[in-house]
DNA sequence: TCCGAAATCATACGGAGGGATGATCCGGCC
DNA sequence: GGCCGGATCATCCCTCCGTATGATTTCGGA
C-alpha cells in the first residue's frame, strides 16, 4: 500500500477544451510556461471520450479550462455532464460572447471562474491556481474518507449495527437489549469494530462515524 | 430563556437598497404581494446606519436586494462592508450596466444571485426565495452552535483542558499525567464538563467538541 | 462433505469510568 | 475578616469496558 503512487502528489494537469486551435495552443503554452502540464481537446465530447477511456479521471489531479460556446456540447452543459460521469475536476469557463446570466449560472453550478475574452494571462493563471488548489483540497478530503470507507466495508452487518449504537452513545447493555443479544456478544463485536476501523479510542470511532455519516435511527 | 422569541421563526424581511425610488417601491410592492415584509433604503450607508442603530441585524432573518451602482458605497463594496459589521444577510445584486467580471466577482464573494436589469419578477422572487432559504439554514446551524458555545463558556480553564484531552481520546490517567494532576481530580473535572455541557455520553461530548472546533495540540 | 467466517454465549479477571463524601488551599470580593 | 468559587486530592464503592479462553451453531462455498 505504501508503494502505490499517491495521486495527490502527481503533477496536476490543465485540460484545455476549445474549438479554436490557436487559442488552445496559446493556452497550453501559457500553462507550460509556468511548469504546468497541459492537454488540449477540440470539443467537450472529445475530452469525455478520451478521459473516460483512459479512466484517468478518477486519479488525475488538475482542472478544466473550457470555452462555453463550442460546437456540440456547450460549456454549461458540459459542466453538468461531468458530474454524471463522476468527473469532479474544477472548471474555469471562458467566453467570447457571454452575458451576465450565463456567468451567474456557471458560478452557481460551481465554476471556479468565468473569464470574458480577451482576458489577461495573469487572470487565467490566477484562476487555474485557484482551481488546482480547490482540486487538491477536495482530493485530500476524499482520500481521507476513502480510507475510512474501505475499513468500514470490512465490517460485518452485525458489527455495523453495533458501531452505530456505540457511536450513538449507548452502553453495551442497552445495545444488547436493542439487538436481542447478550452483553458479552456486543463487547466482542465492539472490539472487532475497534480493530477493523483502527480506532485507538472511542473518541476516534465517534469521529469516524461522524465523517462516514453514520446516524442512529 | 424559553420565553425569549426565537428569531428563526420570525417572518423574514427583504431589505431593498437602491437609489432609484421608483424601483425601490416597485420591488417592495412585489415582495409584499407574496407576503414578504419589505424595507427600503436609498443607499448602502442609510441601510448600515439604520440597521446598526436598530441592532436588529443580529436577529433579523431576511436578505438584501441591492443595486451594484449607487452613489457612495457601491454594491460590491457594500458586500464586503457587511461582513466587517457582522451582518451576514444573503445578498442579491442587481445591475443596469454590469459586466461579466463584476458578476463573477460578486458571486465569488458569496452573492446568492446577480440579476441584470431588466429582470423578470419571477426571477427576482426565485432569487429571494433561495436567499431566504440560505439564511434560514445558516441561522439554524448558528443557533445550534450558539447553544454549544454558551455551555462551553461556562467551563473553567481547567475543565476546558480536560475536555480537549478527553475528546482527543486520552485516558484519565494520561490526562492526569499531562496536566500534572491526580487521576481523581481529572475525573471530577470530567464529570463537571459532562454536566455543564449537558452531554449524555462521551460520544455526545466528542461530537460537541467537533462542532466547536476543539482540537488537541 | 468439510472448512471457514459469522454470530452467538459463558466465565473470569483487570483496568477504566464515575459518583459520593470529606477535606484543604488559594484568590477575589463584599 | 468572611464567603465563595476554583482547584486540588483521598478513600470507598459500584458499574462499565476490554480481553482472553473456550465453546456452539449456522451457512455458504471449495
Amino acid at each position: 500500500m505504501i508503494h502505490k503512487a499517491d495521486p495527490t502528489h502527481l503533477a496536476p494537469t490543465v485540460f484545455v477544451v476549445d474549438d479554436d486551435a490557436d487559442l488552445r495552443e496559446a493556452l497550453a503554452g501559457l500553462f507550460r510556461s509556468v511548469d504546468l502540464a497541459a492537454v488540449t481537446y477540440a470539443s467537450a465530447t472529445e475530452f469525455l471520450a478520451a478521459e473516460l477511456l483512459a479512466a484517468r479521471h478518477a486519479d488525475a489531479p488538475g482542472c478544466l479550462v473550457v470555452d462555453v460556446r463550442m460546437p456540440g456540447l456547450s460549456g454549461l452543459d458540459f459542466q453538468a455532464r461531468l458530474a454524471e460521469h463522476g468527473i469532479r475536476l474544477p472548471i474555469i469557463l471562458m467566453t467570447g460572447h457571454g452575458d451576465i446570466p450565463m456567468s451567474v449560472r456557471a458560478m452557481k453550478a460551481g465554476a471556479v471562474d468565468f473569464l470574458a475574452k480577451p482576458f489577461r494571462d495573469q487572470d487565467m493563471l490566477d484562476a487555474v491556481a485557484a482551481a488546482l488548489a480547490r482540486d487538491a483540497e477536495r482530493r485530500s478530503r476524499d482520500t481521507g474518507l476513502q480510507a475510512l470507507r474501505t475499513a468500514y466495508d470490512t465490517l460485518t452487518p452485525r458489527e455495523r449495527e453495533v458501531l452505530a449504537q456505540v457511536t450513538a452513545g449507548l452502553m453495551n447493555k442497552q445495545i444488547a437489549g436493542n439487538l436481542n443479544l447478550s452483553e458479552i456478544t456486543v463487547k466482542i463485536h465492539r472490539g472487532n469494530v475497534m480493530k477493523k476501523m483502527a480506532a485507538r479510542s472511542l473518541a476516534d470511532l465517534v469521529r469516524m462515524a461522524e465523517a462516514l455519516g453514520i446516524t442512529q435511527t
